[in-house]
DNA sequence: CGAGAATATGTCACAACTGACATATTGTCA
DNA sequence: TGACAATATGTCAGTTGTGACATATTCTCG
């Protein structure tokens, strides 16, 4: 399956614009694949500076650990929805974002 | 219903921050609600200029004309996922993206 | 005005996302 | 090393988002 592959390849850090060829991927979807996965970073970062541990992390957000950590690992399964809440959540002004969007 | 309500307060072209203490929305939750207004706003204003019916862009996204109405009035059964799709569809670059967070 | 195009609204079956749980793996520190 | 904390992975039932359709409303020009 696609997204099982593209997964993967997601997870081993590979720049997804050097395998966008070999998986068929259209300009559009790699835009969106890098959003995802520079929105999922900052989550990380933030997360971490804050010094909360995902259990923490997902308390907060009412979500469950095993969710936080698919977020921060660029998992299919996790909605832009999910991943912008959760950064405001987590106090990120809407200007921070845009410059995540911007330089993703 | 909590949902109702606010959708039709959004249709009525209510600013969001007015409301917020009578709808007793979170900060995160408003940031949210903006940044979904802000991009459904301006998918529309590009599809407009791009000169496309709902239609066309429906066909563009692989969606269809009713949903496309729902995204530009704000419908919460739009998903960001789909917005920031729609507009990537529509050639909007990243960069642009994070402008409109930015302001949002 | 009136006809045809565009847009809006309501509904629904199906697909995608979600939190929660169990469990495995990795990290840390004595 | 071993024990405990943190993180990762797999699964699933319940929820939310989706395209599609029918139909209503609004726009636009003659």
């Amino acid at each position: 399956m696609e997204t099982t592959k593209r997964k993967r390849l997601e997870r081993k850090g590979w720049k997804v614009g050097t395998v966008q060829e070999f998986l068929g991927l259209s300009n559009e979807e790699t835009a969106y694949i890098e959003v995802k996965l520079a929105l999922s970073k900052t989550f990380q970062r933030r997360r971490r500076e804050k010094r909360l541990t995902q259990q923490q992390a997902a308390r907060l957000l009412k979500s469950s650990q095993s969710r936080v950590a698919k977020m921060e690992a660029g998992d299919p399964s996790v909605s832009l929805d999910l991943l912008v809440r959760s950064l405001l959540a987590l106090g990120t002004p809407k200007r921070a974002l845009g410059r995540i969007l911007s330089s993703s």
